[in-house]
Order: C-alpha cells, then structure tokens, then sequence
DNA sequence: ACCTGGATGGCAACCGGTTGCAAGAACCTT
DNA sequence: AAGGTTCTTGCAACCGGTTGCCATCCAGGT
C-alpha cells in the first residue's frame, strides 16, 4: 500500500493538516517543521493522491484531449505539441481516441468530465448542440470547429482551400472534384463552402467519405469516371489513397489528373509523387487549444491561424 | 454547478446510500425506489463521479497507455486496438506520450499512478530497475521489454530479425548494417543479439540512433560508406529515412543497396519503393495487453506473439 | 507588567461517494 | 399467533486530502 498523508503525519508526530500544508501552501508552516514533513515524506515514499486532492479544490490538474482518429498522422504532432505545452503549465494531458464515431466521442466526454479541468475536442464529430449541452458540465476548447460562445482554435480551412483552388485553376484545371470528408465534418464544409462560391470552376463534390487511405481509395474510381482533371481532398490520406486507386487503373498522377491534399503529413512528403497540400498549423493548434483552455476557462476566445499551400508534385497543368 | 448523489437523494426523499446502491448494487434496492431514483437522477442530469467512487473503492475503471512516440505510426493501431478493447470490458484508456524522455516517462508513471487500476509501458526507456521499482505503486503490463516476474506481451523480434537476415542472406548478401534504435530499447537488443548469433555474416552496427526518420537520415552517410549491402534497421521510419538519405546521394535501393524494416507501418506500404519489413502484430498487442492487465492484476504472465516478413520492393540482389 | 499581533499548527467539517451494520417491515412456516 | 427469513433502507464511518476557524506561543511595543 502506498503511503498516505496520515502515515506522514504519524511518523513525524504532527497533524495531518500541517503535512497537507506543507506540500499546498509551503508558506504557512514552520521552515523547521516543513523539512521533517518532508523528510518523512521522502522516507516513505509519499506522493500526494490527486484524485482525492481534486475532490476538494476542485482542480484536478488533468486535461483531455479527444481525436476522432490518432491514426491519422495529422494529430500526433498537434496532441505532442498539447502535452508538452501542458507539461509546462504543469498539467497533464489524456488522450482518446473515438474511432469517428459519435456516441464513442459523447461517452468519453462523460467519463472525461470529472477526472479533468477541460477538454480539448479536436474535430469533432458531434453535432453543436450536443457540444454545447455537454459544455455545461466540462470547460471545453474546440479545435477545428466553429461554435458560437465557445472557444476555439480553427485552421483557416478556408484561405487553405482558396490557395489551392486557384493554384489549380492557374494550371488550366476548370473541371475538379471535390472529396469530402465524414458527416459533421466542419473542415469539410468550410471547403464546399469556397470552392462553390469560386467562380468559374465545375465543381464535381463527392462525399460523405471515410477522411482514410480507405476513403479515398474506394473513391477513385467514380473521380476517374466524372471527367474532372484535378481533386481536391478532405485530407492527405484521402489523397494518397485516391492517388493509390488511380495508379491501380493506371492513371498517372499529375499528368492526367492533378491532386491536392490537406494536412501535410509524413507520409504525403515520402510519397511519389510527393502531395501538393495546404499545411495546416498542428503544432501551433495544439499550444493554442491548452493556453485558451488554462486562460478562458470556457469563456470564448476564437483563433485562427493560417495555412499554407505547399507545392511538391501531384499537381500539375491541366491536359487538353 | 453538476448535480451530486446528495441532489437527487433530496430531489426523492431517499438516503444517499440508496441513490449509491441504485448506481452501484442495483439488486440490493426495491425496483420501485430504484426507478424513483433513476428518474429523479435522469431529471437532475446525474452522474456518478468516477474519481470519488475510486477514492473508496480503489478502482478507477481507468487505465494508462504510455508510448514513446505517438507520431510514428507504429502505435496508432496498437491504441486503437487496447482503447476498443478496454471499452468492451468498461473501462478507459489514456494515452500519454514520453517525447522518448526516460524522465518524462516516469514523471508520467506517477502522475497516473493513483488515477488508474494499471498502466500498459510500451516500449518503454526507463531502465528495468525503475520499471520494478515503479511497479510497487501501480501494476504494468509491459509491451516490448521482458522484466522478469512482470507481466508483459513481447512480439517476436528475434524471429522476425532472423526471417529478415535469411531473407537478404539468400539473395546473396553477406556484408550487413544494423542500424539499431534509441539506448535502452529492448527491442533493439534483441535485433543485434540475434545478428550477432547468425554465422556467416558480416555485420556493422550503427547506433544509438533515433528512431525516426530523422535518425535513418542522419545515418545513411556512414552506411553508404561502410560498403555493406544491405540494411537491418531498427524500424521502418529509419528505413523510410535512411532510403530517402541514400537516394539523396543517388543509392537506388534496392539495386544497390537492399533495406529491410521493422513494424509494417502505413507510409512504408506507400513509399517507393514498398518496404520490406517485418510485420509486428501491434492490434493484438494492445488487445493481449489490456487483457494481461485485467487478469493479472500485475502477476508475471507473459505472452509472445509472432512476426512475419513482409517481401516488397526494397530488397533484391546483392550486386557484384 | 500588560496588550497586541503575527506565526504556527491542531480540530473538525467537507469534497462525493461506498459499504458494513442494524433496525423495521413484509412474508413465510408451522 | 409466535418465531424466523428475506427485503429494504437509514446510519455513520471511511477513502485521502483541504481549509476555515480557533487556540497557543512568542516577540515586540509601551
């Protein structure tokens, strides 16, 4: 049995409250006192329990941290940059995984919702009114979403989806498909919602779609088949998948159909051809969503940082 | 403010032992009172709070996940797989990252300590000392690390790296890098153990290196140099990395130089050329794992699983 | 010598539940 | 109808800490 705070008190005959003392408010005991406490701590190998400390204050020192899907190389970068940022403002950051599914992502919010101070919902999958009403119980930061009085860390989806659109439009492309990605997809709406304000374009959409390498394979033959001569993805592995099925019916890419992903991860820079993509900001997202978190507390700050078109060789002009 | 058991005691006139044992040991309260309960409970918007239910029982339905690197896509599905597991048995999982940080990582084993029933180690870079004295405070399951007396699931490595040495022998190489993994990789150990076992081989090791595709490029140099001819590297982001530094001195692999992998890890099947690599059962791992956890409460079970060599496009021939 | 006030540390209630014990009620037995 | 079971529920202690309040001690001021 590990040590508590009593066995502390005991073996330096003292009150437990002057050793609760000494570890939360140094400053009110006795400097003499203190360093028995501690040495006695030390001893027995006493670490402080934080779940039961939490039940006191309050605050628990812990914050989540849900993905619709870890295996997508997107997060990783975003949930370190979240732990270590964390790390430094001395908390501690869970990860889950909800396998894009809704119901999952709502449990986990639920069984997140006592064990830490807040939860940063990346991409989530549930509808805004059921985030709004699970908001009541847990102070969340939303990333990726746009939720009214919530705060929120969004990628400029938009000016991404802008770039890439007219990147493709310079290279003589007129007709391109649109793959989008799951339903309740926010990123993906922000893309439909440009490209179908983008004049002078023939926008062919397909979607829902799994936002995997699964998605986008099982897509490319319906892109081959609807005369489009560049895409635009949801994301790189939609990209790479659809690149993938389009190789398997021997259609080259870029020189019949030009592609364009989203995210700018790792093995869209391995690939041949290398993917054309916006780079959405990972890194900065995940230190943004635990400042606003530890900051707002829930009151609602909105960021948006910019993307970048990132120009490597599955795009290129359009065939006669 | 969230309502409290106390609440909806009140809300139905009943002691708060009652609305406990409708939660907790259904059978035990009049099914009358306990819909009573439940309704008001519905009503309230009740809901138990895990971390105060543990302080008495000593049961968290919490588990720790720790990985060293959550970016290399050796994990996902290796989390994915032990958090769907660990959900069919009602309970949680929550993943941390150590940055590959042996400090890291047991700062984060006490953090966790008395917040979960158990914490599953994957590859884990403490040292086998601190693991055991670590796991006084809180049963492990350790993955890819064989510590006696303590629960683990190892996959088969040397066999895998046989499989991987018998391969590129019988296409006729005899000259052999080893560029191996991060200090204190068990996994890593028992590559060159093997290696060094086989007869007839020439071999040159290369290491402490990261394991990533950063460490794969920063080693391609020296391997080109060495004058092997092919390559047993420590995983296949190293694989991934050092193909690309070779390529980047105009190396073809595999014409002249062969490179096998280790994992079977998503970018390796899109790369060209397709890796070989040795497959790892990573989803049946973290499945194995949980379960370990669950049954063994920490007692010395110890699974193995088996590997198997993946032959794509990455080795061939040694040249003259 | 007396008063004041800050420093120190004990006391006990409390956080949100769980659970052993016992009392009262309802149901059987014979 | 007396005695014994089985249900059902309340009581209160407890899990490991935290914290407001109060008593004590000691030093400084006058």
């Amino acid at each position: 049995m590990a040590a508590t705070i009593k066995d502390v008190a005991r073996a330096c005959g003292v009150h437990v409250s002057t050793v609760s003392r000494t570890f939360s408010a140094p400053h009110l005991v006795n400097p003499a006192t203190r360093s028995r406490v501690l040495a006695a701590a030390d001893d027995l190998g006493y670490r402080p329990n934080r779940a039961a400390r939490a039940l006191t204050t309050g605050r628990t020192y812990n914050m989540g941290l849900i993905v619709a899907d870890i295996a997508n190389p997107f997060f990783p970068p975003l949930i370190k940059a979240a732990q270590a940022q964390a790390r430094g403002r001395d908390y501690h950051v869970f990860v889950a995984d909800t396998d894009e599914d809704p119901r999952v992502e709502e449990e986990l919010i639920r069984t997140l919702t006592k064990q830490v101070d807040g939860v940063l919902l990346c991409s989530p999958r549930l509808s805004n009114r059921m985030i709004e009403r699970l908001a009541e119980d847990v102070p969340f930061v939303v990333v990726n979403r746009r939720i009214k009085g919530m705060p929120a860390v969004l990628m400029n989806v938009a000016q991404g989806a802008k770039l890439a659109l007219d990147h493709l439009a310079g290279l003589g492309h007129r007709k391109i498909a649109l793959v989008s990605g799951p339903i309740g997809s926010w990123t993906s709406n922000e893309m439909q919602g440009v490209a179908a304000e983008t004049p002078g374009l023939d926008l062919v959409f397909f979607g829902p779609n799994q936002p995997t390498e699964t998605g986008g394979l099982a897509v490319a033959a319906d892109v081959a088949a609807c005369g489009a001569t560049a895409v635009l993805a949801y994301n790189d592995l939609v990209a790479l998948g659809l690149i993938e099925g389009l190789a398997a019916m021997e259609i080259g890419v870029p020189d019949q159909i030009s592609v364009v992903g989203f995210d700018d991860i790792l093995p869209g820079r391995l690939n041949r051809p290398k993917l054309t993509t916006v780079a959405m900001p990972a890194v900065a997202a995940g230190r943004m969503a635990v400042d606003l978190l530890l900051q707002s507390g829930g009151e609602g700050a909105t960021v948006t940082l910019d993307t970048a078109l990132i120009v490597r060789e599955s795009t290129g002009r359009a065939q006669k």
